[in-house]
DNA sequence: ATCGGCTCGCGCAA
DNA sequence: TGCGCGAAGCCGAT
C-alpha cells in the first residue's frame, strides 16, 4: 500500500492547494464531492479512498447542494438529485458515506471539517468562476488553521490532465497535437479501490460514521424549493443512466456517428452532454468503451471513422473548452474572444438590423424562423438543443440583436436555464465561437458579422433536413404550453 | 457537384 | 522571416 507521500506526489492530475503532512490525530479523510458527481471512475474518490487506507482512516465524502447556484433551475436541481441517489449507493458499495447537505458548499464542507477533524481533504476540479472561488475559500481556510489540513484537489472529469496546458489554447489546431501526443498515457482504466478502514461503531457517539439521510429525490426536491424553468419529461440524471445511454450509443449509433451524427432524427449522438456536465460519468469511461469498438477485429472502416470523430468531439474540443473557461477569466463574455473578432464586431456595430427580437421573443420563440424557432422550442422543451444547430441559434441571435454583447448575453442566459447541460464549458464556448469569433478564423466580411464566420438559413437547409426536424419538434409540442420560467 | 477565395495569426521550418 | 493551414461556411464560378 503506498504511503501518503507517495499518493500527494507532484501529479499532473492533482493541485495540492494546501500542501503538508495529514493532521497527526485526524480521524478521517473527508472527499468534498463538487463537480465529478460520481462513485465510479472517479479519481478524486479513489485517491481519497487510497489516503485512507494508507493512513488507517475511514473515509467520508460529503456535497454542499446550494438552491442559489447562478441560473440553475428546477430541471438541473432534479438532474442533479437524481445523480446524488446513484452516487450514494455505489459509493457505500466502495465503504464511503455519501452525505448531503443544504448550504453554501464551501460553508458545508467546512462545518464537515469542523465536526470529524480530518488528517486531508480531498477536492475535485472545477474550472468554472464560482468553483474556483468555492475551492479558494475552503483552501484560505484549512491553510490558517493551527495545524493546516492538506487539500489536494484532482482533474476528475478530463482525459488528458488540464494542468498539461497551463496557457490559454488559441484554436483546436494547437492543442490538439498536445493532446495526440500523450493521449495513450492517459487512455487507460482507473483501478477499483475500496476503503479498508471501517468507521467505529462504539456507543459513546464519539467518530461514528457520519450520519446522512438516504438520498431520495422528492424529499430533497421539496427541501430546495426552486423555481425556474420547468423540469423535463424522460431525460433522468445519474450514473446509471449515463451508463443505458453509452451502451446505447456503442451499440446502435456509433457506426453511424461519423456519417449521420447530423440527422435530424433519431438523433445519431451520445446525449451524455448533461452526465458529463455533473460527472455522472467519466470521460474516460466513454472513451475506453468507444476505442474498445475500434479495436474488435474487422471492424468496418466506417466505424473506425466515427470512433475517430467522436474522440476528437469528445476529448479533444471538450477540453479545448476547458482550457478556454479554467484559463480566460472572461469566457462569458465578448471580452474573452480575440481581437480581430472584436476589432470586426466593433465596426459592424452601427449597421442596420433588419430583424430585431427582445430577449423575451426569443425565449418565446416567436422569430420569423421556422428553424430557429423549432430550435429554440426543442431546448425548451426537452433541456437539450440539436448539436448542428447550437451554431446557427447563437448566430441568429448575434444577427438579431441590438450589438454583439447583448446578443452574447441573451445567447448565454437561455442556454443557460433551459440547456440541461448549461453553464457547462461546451456552452461558454459554443456562444464565443459563434458570437465573438473564439476557436475560429476570420471569413469575408459582411454586415452586422463583420469577418465573423456567417451561417445562413438556405445552406443549413442544403446540410440538414430542416422540414423533419421542424416537423419532428411540431410534435414535441403537441398539447402543452412552453416550460418558461417563473 | 465541386472549387477557390475570403481573412487573420499561430507555430514550425529555415 | 516565410509559409501552411485552420471548430462545424458562404458565395459565385464552372
Amino acid at each position: 500500500m503506498a504511503d501518503w507521500k507517495t499518493l500527494l506526489a507532484p501529479h499532473p492530475r492533482v493541485r495540492l492547494l494546501v500542501q503538508g503532512a495529514p493532521v497527526a490525530d485526524g480521524s478521517c479523510v473527508l472527499y468534498w464531492m463538487q463537480r465529478a458527481q460520481r462513485a465510479k471512475a472517479n479519481p478524486a474518490l479513489n485517491l481519497a479512498i487510497a489516503l485512507g487506507n494508507s493512513l488507517k482512516l475511514p473515509v467520508w465524502a460529503v456535497f454542499g447542494l446550494t438552491p442559489s447556484y447562478p441560473e440553475a433551475q428546477r430541471r438541473h436541481y432534479r438532474f442533479l438529485i437524481e445523480g446524488l441517489v446513484d452516487t450514494q449507493a455505489d459509493a457505500a458499495q466502495l465503504g464511503v458515506p455519501l452525505v448531503v447537505r443544504l448550504g453554501d458548499p464551501p460553508a458545508v464542507v467546512l462545518k464537515a471539517v469542523e465536526e470529524s477533524r480530518p488528517a486531508v481533504v480531498v477536492g475535485d476540479e472545477n474550472p468554472v468562476r464560482i468553483g474556483q472561488c468555492w475551492r479558494a475559500k475552503v483552501a484560505e481556510s484549512l491553510s490558517q488553521r493551527a495545524r493546516p489540513i492538506p487539500f489536494p484537489v484532482v482533474d476528475a472529469d478530463v482525459v488528458v490532465p488540464s494542468s498539461l496546458f497551463p496557457k490559454e489554447e488559441y484554436a483546436a489546431r494547437t492543442i490538439r497535437p498536445k493532446i495526440h501526443r500523450v493521449l495513450h498515457e492517459w487512455l487507460k482504466p482507473l483501478p477499483v479501490i475500496k476503503a479498508k478502514t471501517p468507521w467505529p461503531t462504539d456507543e459513546s457517539g464519539q467518530g461514528g460514521p457520519p450520519q446522512g439521510e438516504p438520498i431520495t429525490v422528492e424529499h430533497l426536491m421539496g427541501q430546495i424549493r426552486v423555481g425556474g424553468v420547468g423540469e423535463v419529461p424522460n431525460y433522468p440524471g445519474g450514473t446509471r443512466e449515463a451508463e443505458r445511454r453509452l451502451q446505447r450509443f456503442v451499440a446502435q449509433r456509433l457506426a453511424r456517428y461519423g456519417k449521420d451524427r447530423n440527422e435530424p432524427i433519431p438523433y445519431m449522438t451520445s446525449e451524455l452532454s448533461a452526465h458529463l456536465h455533473f460527472g455522472h460519468i467519466s470521460p474516460l469511461t466513454i472513451a475506453l468503451a468507444v476505442q474498445k469498438e475500434a479495436e474488435e477485429a474487422g471492424v468496418a472502416a466506417e466505424t473506425k471513422a466515427s470512433v475517430e470523430s467522436y474522440l476528437e468531439e469528445m476529448i479533444v474540443r471538450r477540453e479545448l473548452a476547458i482550457n478556454f473557461v479554467a484559463r480566460n477569466p472572461k469566457y462569458d463574455s465578448l471580452a474573452g474572444c480575440p481581437d480581430w473578432a472584436r476589432a470586426t464586431l466593433a465596426k459592424h456595430a452601427n449597421d442596420p438590423r433588419p430583424k430585431l427580437y427582445t430577449a423575451t421573443q426569443l425565449e418565446r420563440a416567436e422569430t420569423h424562423d421556422p428553424l430557429w424557432n423549432a430550435a429554440q422550442k426543442e431546448m425548451t422543451l426537452t433541456g437539450r438543443m440539436h448539436n448542428y444547430l447550437r451554431m446557427y441559434w447563437a448566430k441568429k441571435i448575434l444577427e438579431w440583436s441590438p450589438d454583439p454583447e447583448t446578443a452574447f448575453a441573451v445567447a448565454l442566459d437561455l442556454n443557460d436555464r433551459y440547456e440541461m447541460d448549461g453553464r457547462d464549458p461546451n456552452g461558454y464556448t459554443g456562444v464565443a465561437w459563434a458570437i465573438g469569433g473564439k476557436h475560429d478564423r476570420p471569413w469575408s466580411e459582411r454586415p452586422i458579422f463583420g469577418t465573423v464566420r456567417y451561417m445562413s438559413y438556405d445552406s443549413t437547409r442544403r446540410k440538414f433536413d430542416s422540414e423533419r426536424y421542424i416537423a419532428y419538434v411540431r410534435g414535441l409540442e403537441r398539447g402543452g404550453s412552453l416550460p418558461l420560467g417563473d
